[in-house]
DNA sequence: CTATTTACTTGTATAATACAACTAAACGAG
DNA sequence: CTCGTTTAGTTGTATTATACAAGTAAATAG
């Protein structure tokens, strides 16, 4: 039945947080929300605070901080926006990216030994499931802000 | 291959947390972490701080504030262990236990409209799947932890 | 009966976050 | 061109979740 389907994601989905949520803050190196910034950089190209801010549904002050400590350790540049004096294009470094990487073996090397013995099929269906659901919520929100 | 459906995995689930955290922010009511420890109250029973922090990997500090906060709201009652005078158990009220469906309903309902258009397959296989995922992230980490 | 351990609380610090106030550049109306 | 308004970004302040360390009081071991 789907409602029992439901309730179990609802359950586990609150552990898993909790889960990530904590491991991470041990993961030493990047911090969650430097890793979003970074990786947003890299995928999206560079970008100021207000756009990062909306891509990533952070308030500017947040970003400009982080943005701001992510200069400091030279993992991004703050370049001035040549068409307009009061905006900059934050742009990943190589120490950037290379941390980034880093960052990104180490996440998923824990991720690899943790799903060891998962078949490729079940990796395969956890894979689309996670990104499904992604849209789903997205698609949701969207919908309710529509709507009022 | 494997090694894209676990990049896949290790992608969605920044964004699956960052959604979740955020859209937890909003929802009002109880707050992650009073939910956690009701839902821990109920399904496991009367526990004292220590207990706690340890079925939720939490400092004893934290859980102490947040049972505390919990107490004020009266959703908890702190019934001090009559073989104990240092130890007490806390215990969900009637109100907690209200508090906690309704919050229950809530994070459901907002499930249910998001997963709306999944069929009863998906939302199965996503569950079992991240159960899974849990079950696999615990024994990974239990396994390090022995490992020193 | 004292010393140690235990269960819990409280002090202090940090990090991520938001909102509000501020600064400086850009833009639009006259 | 000047002035008021909007915009991009920063900084002040507050809140919340968290940890570690120090403190308190009860229990237990010698």
């Amino acid at each position: 039945m789907k409602r029992q389907a439901l309730e179990t994601i609802e359950n586990e989905v609150t552990d898993f947080i909790r889960r990530i949520v904590l491991s991470e803050r041990r993961d030493g190196s990047l911090d969650r929300s430097s890793f979003v910034i970074l990786r947003q950089l890299t995928t999206h190209g560079p970008a100021g605070v207000k756009s990062l801010a909306k891509e990533l549904n952070l308030d500017i002050s947040t970003i400009s901080r982080q943005a701001a400590t992510l200069v400091d350790k030279q993992y991004v540049e703050k370049v001035p926006n040549p068409d307009d004096g009061r905006a900059f294009f934050y742009q990943i470094t190589e120490p950037g990216e290379k941390m980034l990487d880093e960052n990104r073996k180490r996440r998923f090397a824990g991720l690899e030994r943790a799903l060891e013995e998962w078949t490729e099929e079940e990796c395969e269906s956890f894979a689309h499931l996670l990104k499904k659901y992604n849209h789903s919520v997205i698609k949701e929100k969207n919908k309710k802000q529509s709507d009022g």
